[in-house]
DNA sequence: CTTGGAATGTCAACAAGGCTGACATAAAAT
DNA sequence: ATTTTATGTCAGCCTTGTTGACATTCCAAG
């Protein structure tokens, strides 16, 4: 499945062959960052509403997805310096929309859960992205959804992909 | 082709409507974020070395894609201001990455060339990132290709998927 | 038991790169 | 002659990344 030969020789047809041309790459690039802009851009006005930003999105999806989760943990996931992310935290917490517990097993850790206030916006930030996601994934059908998201597992860090697949299959 | 019943009932097997429900679009939104990083990865560690950042490789990426640009288009197509744009072009002609030359028919725009040093530092950026977009597309194969591609131009806002499609199919 | 190191999280200060607003200049358009 | 357009610049703000210093807690070696 996975193409060994590189075959960047202008031979006809053969899309196998073809789909590797430098002006090919260039326009999956050129793809992946106006995509991206589309992808921010409703939770990104949601967000200005509330003078957040994308990090304050990014904390609470992942506090949603994984209750409890330990900041240690959170900053793994969104790779960045704990400094920076203590910073979205604590206003998030000021907030009430985050709750900081000390751990019980290991009282150095936190533990993080969304309240119901921050239920509330994680819902109506992640209802908008997934709008323009449905929308996306219908437009293209199943087949090319399929296609979408083994190219973005195959973009991604090794690690991340580990991080990202053992994310994958969670409890309801 | 586009799938019009929303059918987020947990009937069985059928690809079609089983591929929409919030835990899939999830999933979807996740792999965006993590492909991002990866996406921009490589790039950002040789820019490290520059101290130059990713606005201005951006920069440096569509003033080579459009040679003579003016900075009214570079706006446009990065959708940043202008204030932000011209702090990082002035460090690029400053430092003889790119140069500016009034306009020949209107003498109150510039038009934005690389300098050989901006060319060579382009290619290795994105000699960089396609290097692992070839990677990925490699692994994922070419119907994968098609459905990324596919996935990604719906997700784009109208206006900017018109720019990018005019970006599309220039002459070599 | 104590003590030193490791893990965890917080506070302070700085930089990049977004943003708005105000203003200057030159050239084109009316 | 006046207005509009394209560009550049200055000042100042915000978010979000960074590093450095520090407090707390846990654990293990002496």
């Amino acid at each position: 499945m996975a193409l060994t030969t590189t075959g960047t020789s202008g031979s006809s047809g053969g899309e196998s062959l073809l789909f590797l041309t430098d002006e090919q790459l260039r326009k999956g690039i050129e793809a992946m960052f106006f995509a991206y802009r589309g992808f921010t851009a409703d939770p990104d006005r949601i967000l200005d509403e509330y003078s957040y930003g994308r990090a304050h999105h990014r904390a609470l999806h992942f506090i949603n997805r994984t209750h409890g989760t330990t900041v240690n943990n959170l900053l793994t996931v969104l790779g960045v310096t704990k400094q920076s992310l203590n910073r979205v935290l604590r206003t998030l917490i000021e907030d009430g929309l985050v709750e900081s517990r000390i751990g019980r097993s290991d009282r150095r850790e936190r533990n993080l859960y969304l309240t119901e206030k921050g239920r509330d916006l994680e819902r109506k930030l992640s209802e908008a992205q997934r709008d323009r996601m449905r929308a996306a994934y219908r437009a293209a059908g199943p087949q090319a959804v399929a296609g979408f998201r083994q190219v973005l597992e195959a973009m991604m860090d090794d690690e991340i992909l580990r991080q990202y697949q053992s994310l994958k299959d969670r409890k309801p």
